[in-house]
DNA sequence: CGGCACACGTGATAC
DNA sequence: TGTATCACGTGTGCC
């Protein structure tokens, strides 16, 4: 508790004007990056510095969230030769809600019916379907289909549903 | 540059007192949802914040940036027999006379017409032709043709000239 | 001891 | 005129 000699003392000013001084330019600079700050004072800064900051790392959380759902596309091959007679093929890719299905494989009766009976129980609504006869035992089917509200599957779950339910394939 | 009366006085030290406490708690609060700070002086976390905000903005742009172009950066392919491009996708199966196309690609100007064109400089009669958007930017096109008389043709050619005559692909 | 960071009370000032 | 905020110098404590 000892009283400072004069020329500490004038250290001590300079000292805290120049910490002031660059907490200031901090404030400034902080100010100049956080947008659409109404008020300029301190606390509106910093309050609106963490307001915008939980924002940002929302954004970002959901931005990588969804990076890992919209743009996927699986195939399923039960063959590794592709031009092989009779090779079943299911590829499915998935867009926000948008769900586009490519099967190719043999005629087989009631698969159609299956099809989309299947795509009900996936809570996928169908917006547009194509059968193409490709050859005398195969047939190429395309689905557009759309995710019911807060419905979420993936492209895996598809492909197990469409091979067991619809192709009768038991093994992958 | 009147003086304060002793009651005010006592106020403006209260208020002072509350505003320090208000910001101080700011602080707090910021220093709370900045990762990784490791020294808790208010320089510091005024710093680090600025540097983890500016690295925050950034990501958000690149992944907004990053959501319009990927449509095939998570594209999962089993086969190696398909080809993939950028977010381009061609399937071809040749059966007997028969051809069936696929193409996933981006929406193009022009890029029908040129389809049509294609399809018959490769002797390819076209039967049956598909054409569905795969959300805002995709197409998915599904053509089913026949090889014209005393052609025979691979399904390598035909990829071949689809990715350079429609798709404007220069590189396989 | 010096260097650093903080909280405090105070006067000035803007609306 | 109150009711805010601010910058300042100072005292105090912590490595």
């Amino acid at each position: 508790m000892y009283k400072r000699s004069p020329l500490q003392a004038q250290d001590h000013v300079i000292a805290e004007r120049k910490r002031r001084e660059k907490m200031g330019d901090l404030f400034i600079s902080l100010s100049k990056i956080v947008p659409g700050l109404k008020k300029l004072d301190k606390s509106s800064i910093l309050g609106d510095t963490i307001e915008y900051m939980k924002e940002l790392q929302e954004q970002v959380k959901l931005l990588e969230e969804s990076k890992k759902n919209i743009p996927s596309a699986l195939e399923y091959n039960d063959s590794n030769k592709e031009h092989v007679l009779g090779s079943n093929k299911i590829k499915v890719r998935i867009m926000d809600k948008s769900v586009l299905i490519n099967i190719h494989c043999n005629k087989q009766d009631g698969m159609l019916g299956r099809v989309l009976v299947q795509m009900e129980q996936l809570h996928l609504s169908v917006h547009d379907m194509r059968i193409m006869p490709f050859g005398p035992t195969n047939l190429e089917i395309s689905i557009l289909a759309q995710m019911e509200d807060g419905c979420c599957i993936n492209v895996h779950d598809i492909v197990k549903a469409i091979q067991i339910n619809i192709l009768d394939l038991v093994n992958n």
